[in-house]
DNA sequence: CTAAATGTTGACCAGTTCAGTCAACAATAT
DNA sequence: ATATTGTTGACTGAACTGGTCAACATTTAG
């Protein structure tokens, strides 16, 4: 039951923008190298959370996106619903009225038990609690000049190349995760 | 985190079987019938089932599968790891030694606790459960022709056509489940 | 021995989704 | 006026999914 890289870079994005509050707009280019995704698809990434009042965005020189709440005020349950669409694994548990007939399919409970574990592990976890532990990880390691704080999985190694500047021709850019 | 057809058909298909143990052999048609699945769909469905020895099939006249084990000793964590190929949200929960770097990464923890809390539901969850539960909600209700037990959240009103049906020429089938 | 009824399996397909791209444009600071 | 940022509609190639086709294998019944 796989974790969208769209889910997973908005949540990498929103950590970056804790990890960096009170430096005023971050450039999403910025975060695009740090965090290894490309900019022009993080760019259309980061609208539903702009939509969604998380994030504030300037244009201009000096521009950028910043955290429009405070990191406690922003639950991981509501990005991922934002992101993927359905934190269900199944649509009769996101939507049981328009499915009458499973309120007799004891499949339906299971995976209605599956939806309310993950969705209680997303619901009680803030930006915060990741802004915190981050910071905690990272004072073990000491990774000052290593912000790339993630790895969710995706082959770093992989010698596909995508752009992360604007309106250059095709050319090599960074190794990019791929699913 | 939407969970597959593969993996919803396959669970279905088991419960099939627990409901019918001590028929011998049930037909895939019957099933495919019953769970209004395509059958071609559904003999691909069976293989890793039968290679797994969670079912065992047989050829010919009176043939069909049946259960290899008891549904006591089917777990759901079983089934849905085989048909689901995994079942941690994230590759590096997955598979943490082949990312290193994910040893520091905050985001990585929260994945983790999903993927513990869903496995965990699964786990402590066999297929007797289910077997007692349906009857249970079949008892209530009685649908004694009703062996339609499920309602996964698909649309079932498709108007989309599937032959369950071998070699016949494409025609009309039964209306299917679509994504 | 033949026909029918079942499973097996390699190959294939159309549609959908996804991760990413392109480019024109808008807004803002210098 | 230029550079630097964000915005957004449209598009793309690859991957995946749910399903199909057909030839074949096995088994039973007549």
């Amino acid at each position: 039951m796989r974790l969208s890289a769209k889910a997973c870079y908005g949540t990498r994005l929103l950590l970056d923008l804790a990890l960096h509050q009170g430096e005023g707009s971050v450039p999403l280019k910025d975060i695009a190298r740090r965090q290894e995704i490309s900019l022009l698809y993080l760019e259309h990434l980061v609208a539903p959370l702009i939509a969604r009042a998380m994030v504030k965005s300037v244009r201009g020189p000096r521009g950028g996106v910043s955290l429009l709440k405070h990191p406690e005020e922003i639950k991981l349950s509501e990005v991922i619903q934002l992101l993927e669409g359905q934190i269900a694994p199944v649509e009769c548990v996101n939507n049981p009225k328009a499915y009458p007939r499973s309120d007799f399919c004891a499949i339906r409970d299971v995976w209605n038990e599956v939806h309310k574990a993950t969705y209680g592990v997303l619901e009680s976890t803030t930006l915060q609690d990741l802004l915190e532990r981050q910071r905690q990880k990272w004072d073990l390691k000491q990774p000052k000049d290593d912000e790339n704080q993630w790895n969710n999985g995706r082959d770093t190694n992989s010698t596909a190349h995508v752009r992360n500047e604007r309106n250059s021709r095709r050319g090599k850019g960074q190794t990019i995760c791929r699913r």
